[in-house]
RNA sequence: GGGCCCGUAGCUUAGACCGGCUGGAGCGCCCGGCUGAUAACCGGGAGGUCCGGAGUUCAAAUCUCCGCGGGCCCA
């Protein structure tokens, strides 16, 4: 207690008031005042200019839309990595923020902001005009981005960023491309691709597998007359299965399984059907409507065969087409077993079609619509003449079967049309030439969650598809490739070697994009002939792989004392990644540097709703991050993510970051509370070093939080914030609910006494550890415990806990795991005796004489040397404590009006223990004063007075509470701060301010006190 | 249709790789206590078919297989 002398403390803003929630939230704002007041972030990314380098790179976003719950995860985790990494010392190369500025997002925000619906437009309004939207169009969300980013504590240099659209990294992105064409890597070529006819643009794989969904097509059974010398008197049909119909036009072969065997049945008007054997059941599932089979064919009697096409007259015919092929994709599994082949609209028939030397047929243009070609559709969207179609070929009799089904497709990523495979003229990384090299760098990555290394990613890499790069748009880095009409390609690599190219100078400032760098005139330096651009952006995927050499105009630009080839030491984003950045970081890096780009990924999944749903628009349950923080606060939200498994799909919303996040915060930020308060009066000074204490309470928090260092640096130094986090919270847990319960009265003794000292050194020596430890994970919490603890809070010039190493390891001998050891079962004692006075009835604030402990080993006696018996009477209050041997715990009166006793039951271990439970008249006594002591203190607080204030107080009490007042009056006195106690009998005349207590062990107790 | 991952109390999770004490903890809930941290703190209690089934084994939350549910990816 502090005595009434001490010195009125001074007063400093207190965070007490308010749910816990307002609480942290006006410490952050307290918080961000102050980093803002000191410059810290900017301070902090500049520390350690001559450290060891760890490189990192920001994976660009777009930021032509708000940030969304998707950005907040992936940041919370890099900034945790970074953060730990700063405060150990290293160079962060670099914390550049960067934006993906090119691509379709952007082209298709601009067409919707002008209404527009197709790429035509965009020709009529000027391509020159129209990249300059996009260019003003893609950073229209920027500073709300660096407010989230400032909200989040994640501290990137965003007065420095690197552009994928500046012209100097577009020059990187130009001198890597020429690099892969030298290497013959990147080539030209007919083959089918993933095409959105919206958007007029083939797509990589990578954007397709971001837009697959659920939908119901045509599923149509077609008959197809046989011809030539095959066809039977009767008719013979070929039963042909599609879910495309506009594709049945283009038809130039059907296919089928060579091994598999195929049934000839009997079907209408004497006609016979031909169908793969599995089809039979599938296609009639009652046994009894099954038509008669005439006979078995093997698939290979089948090749050759010749048939009339659905729409006869549309295609020419040739020697090779509409036969019966075999091919090994056909499967008994789904349709007939007989396959349409439309060459232009899938790879596996385009391959056929290569192989049979069929030609392709495409009667669409390139905005989707069918052209002139087929009357009965001309001008219609390919998907809605299915139609049309459909009911041409039922009157014509060759429709056989007609229901719907039900699959995955792929839709537009970006404007969500279904795609269609499409047979076109494409550049391509040919990424199956580096199947081998991707895989061997993949080896010498780290993944996290390792399955995702030979799973997901290691199966996609294994897959070896070629990149297509090209994009038939606008607004990207331009193919830097010219066509020489000599039958070559100059492919440049850089802006002087444009120069040369080019007739005159550059136009300064020079800007690559389209529609600028097509009109320059350009003349083949070997044929003196005039260069034709090929016509293509490419993918802007391409960029943000390109961003660990580009952000620093790499090679032009060599002043970096470090190798920017050589991988970064951690990437963090989400799982959808593996198919987009860390994919095009791998690609380009193995084919530029043959090394891997990444040391480390951490690939997060994605959160779910308070109900573990997913997020979805149409759901409307969304949050904005902004927003969720604003309610939140940032650490909670940030600690919610590292406490949970974030690895998978897990729920991330304001009733799952209330019991995560905000919980352990609470509790330490109510121990800072607790030591602000005394600290306040006592005006002791934090303890910067480690202290030396005797107390083997005090030793045993040390010991505990030695080891909580070590658990925290080694979880951070392996990027696994969730141990880290719970070897937090155990700590906190531990100093809240058992170092400070038994510290408190420690706190409240006169004068600096030694052990008070010392619990306000080991407190505040640990409040200053924690702060460091928890620094990454929690930045606003960390600065306020540090700020409050170390004095002159947040005052000018007051350093922050972010430009402070992080805490190294404490002295081995700091570590006491026999003591660790001791203490837990001294903790089960506890919790036994207290187990033993419920049973007795006896309530905790009655002192009792005896408790009796027999069997704790040496091994649990010795650490405490003589602490152990005054911290249980205190504890326990109890005025004896005593350790006999077995024999003599024998004696103790078995259970009974003296004692309660307990001994354990095996197989459990454990003290044998007995408690008396009648207090003596002298101990009943002390047992109602402190009942006195306890109403005194309710009725301070109700009158809000502060712990220092001093009272006079009046009482009125009869019988045992008169004489237990007047027996501990000074005592009394002491604990309440009373200047003047006046104690009379009988009732008080009616008066204001009298507080009745009429339920003290049965009597009745009054009191009026007031301030003085 | 194929691949990868996940499933432990109402919630967050430990234990699983390497099979073996009574599946541990925190929150929440109920009962009681404490009251100079008070949306803090203490004691007790309820709450688990470890998703289901089969197998291997003396022994399975843990290993194997088959399902179911969820998530992601691919065709």
């Amino acid at each position: 207690m502090a005595s009434a002398s001490t010195p009125t403390a001074p007063t400093s803003p207190s965070t007490k008031g308010g749910t816990p929630q307002s609480q942290v939230l006006s410490m952050e704002q307290r918080v961000m005042e102050f980093w803002g007041r000191e410059n810290v972030p900017s301070r902090s990314l500049a520390l350690h200019p001559d450290g060891p380098v760890f490189r990192f790179t920001e994976g660009p976003p777009t930021a032509n839309g708000r940030p969304h719950i998707g950005h907040l995860l992936p940041r919370a985790l890099k900034d945790m990595g970074l953060r730990h990494r700063r405060m150990k010392g290293y160079r962060i190369v670099t914390t550049m923020a960067g934006w993906d500025c090119h691509g379709l997002p952007v082209e298709v925000e601009v067409e919707k902001s002008h209404g527009w619906t197709s790429k035509k437009q965009i020709v009529e309004y000027g391509v020159a005009a129209f990249a300059e939207d996009c260019r003003k169009s893609v950073l229209t969300h920027v500073e709300v981005w660096k407010q989230f980013s400032h909200r989040l504590g994640f501290w990137l240099d965003y007065g420095n960023p690197y552009h994928t659209m500046d012209p100097w990294f577009m020059e990187s992105v130009w001198w890597s491309l020429q690099q892969l064409y030298q290497k013959g890597l990147l080539d030209r070529g007919h083959y089918v691709v993933p095409y959105c006819p919206r958007c007029e643009t083939p797509l990589a794989t990578h954007e397709v597998a971001q837009g697959y969904r659920e939908t119901t097509d045509p599923s149509v059974t077609l008959r197809l007359r046989v011809t030539g010398k095959d066809a039977g008197a009767p008719e013979t049909y070929l039963l042909v299965w599609t879910t495309t119909p506009w594709t049945l036009a283009s038809n130039l072969a059907v296919a089928i399984s060579p091994k598999m065997d195929y049934l000839l049945v009997e079907g209408e008007e004497g006609a016979s059907y031909v169908l793969g054997e599995p089809a039979l059941a599938r296609y009639f599932p009652q046994e009894h409507e099954r038509p008669r089979v005439v006979r078995r064919l093997k698939g290979e009697e089948l090749l050759g065969w010749t048939y009339e096409p659905p729409f006869p007259g549309v295609v020419e015919a040739t020697p090779t087409r509409f036969h019966v092929l075999g091919a090994d994709f056909v499967t008994a599994e789904e349709g007939t077993g007989l396959v349409h082949i439309a060459p232009s609209f899938g790879v596996d028939d385009f391959q056929l079609g290569e192989r049979e030397h069929l030609g392709v047929y495409d009667p669409i243009d390139p905005s989707g619509r069918f052209t002139s070609a087929l009357p009965q559709v001309t001008g219609k969207w390919f998907k809605d003449a299915d139609k049309v179609l459909m009911e041409e070929l039922h009157a014509r009799g060759v429709l056989w079967r007609r229901s719907t089904y039900k699959h995955t497709y792929p839709f537009c990523w970006r404007c969500d049309r279904p795609l269609m495979y499409r047979a076109l003229d494409t550049w391509f990384v040919r990424t199956h030439k580096l199947r081998e090299a991707l895989l061997a760098n993949n080896a010498k990555v780290v993944w996290d969650p390792g399955h995702l290394k030979d799973g997901r990613f290691g199966n996609f890499l294994a897959e070896g598809k070629d990149w297509a790069l090209s994009r038939n748009r606008y607004w990207g880095t331009p193919l830097p490739i010219w066509n020489c009409p000599k039958g070559h390609y100059v492919v440049v690599g850089s802006f002087e070697e444009l120069a040369r190219l080019h007739d005159a100078p550059l136009p300064e400032p020079f800007d690559p994009h389209r529609p600028f760098v097509d009109e320059l005139a350009l003349t083949c330096p070997d044929h003196r002939e005039k260069l034709t651009r090929e016509p293509y952006v490419i993918d802007t995927w391409y960029d943000s792989g390109s961003a660990p050499f580009a952000q620093f105009h790499w090679p032009f630009e060599q002043g970096t004392p470090f190798d920017v080839r050589a991988p970064l030491d951690f990437v963090a984003e989400a799982i959808d990644q593996t198919r987009g950045w860390f994919y095009t970081l791998l690609v380009i890096s193995t084919a530029l540097f043959g090394r891997p780009p990444y040391r480390h990924v951490l690939c997060h999944g994605h959160g779910l709703d308070d109900q573990g749903k997913k997020m979805s628009k149409s759901k409307g349950n969304v949050s904005d991050p902004l927003q969720l923080m604003e309610r939140m606060g940032s650490d909670p939200t940030r600690l919610s993510i590292y406490l949970s498994d974030y690895t998978e799909s897990f729920r991330f919303g304001d009733l799952t970051i209330r019991q995560t996040g905000l919980r352990l915060l609470t509790t330490l930020l109510n121990v800072l509370e607790f030591y602000r308060t005394n600290q306040a009066v006592d005006q002791v000074p934090a303890a910067t070093t480690l202290p030396t204490p005797q107390d083997p309470l005090d030793r045993w928090l040390l010991s505990r939080l030695a080891a909580t260092v070590e658990e925290c640096d080694r979880a951070l130094e392996d990027f696994e914030p969730r141990r880290a986090a719970s070897s937090l919270e155990r700590l906190v847990q531990e100093i809240s609910t058992w170092w400070l319960r038994r510290s408190r009265p420690r706190f409240w003794e006169d004068g600096l006494t030694p052990p008070k000292r010392s619990a306000y050194d080991v407190l505040s020596f640990t409040l200053l550890q924690v702060a460091g430890l928890i620094a990454p994970l929690a930045p606003f919490t960390a600065e306020e415990i540090f700020q409050r603890v170390s004095g002159g809070p947040f005052g000018p010039g007051s350093t922050s806990v972010h430009l402070l190493p992080y805490p190294p390891a404490l002295p081995a001998s700091t570590r006491d795991p026999s003591l660790e050891g001791a203490m837990s079962e001294v903790l089960e004692l506890v919790e036994t005796v207290r187990r033993l006075r419920m049973e007795a009835g006896v309530r905790a604030r009655m002192p009792l004489e005896d408790l009796v402990v027999a069997g704790l080993p040496q091994e649990t006696l010795g650490p405490f040397g003589d602490h152990l018996a005054p911290m249980l009477q205190e504890e326990l209050n109890v005025k004896r404590v005593g350790f006999p041997g077995p024999e003599e715990f024998a004696k103790v009166p078995r259970p009974g009006e003296e004692w309660v006793v307990h001994r354990p039951t095996p197989p459990s271990k454990g003290p044998s223990v007995a408690l008396s439970r009648r207090p003596s008249r002298e101990l009943y006594l002390e047992g109602l004063a402190r009942e006195v002591v306890r109403r005194i203190q309710i009725t301070r607080k109700e009158l809000g007075l502060v712990i220092t204030d001093t009272i006079r107080l009046d009482l009125w009490a009869d019988g045992d509470l008169a004489e237990a007042v007047e027996r501990h009056r000074d005592r009394i006195s002491k604990d309440c701060l009373i200047s003047e106690l006046r104690l009379s009998g009988g009732t008080p005349p009616e008066a204001m301010g009298v507080r009745v207590w009429d339920d003290v062990e049965g009597s009745t107790f009054r009191l009026r006190l007031v301030n003085g």
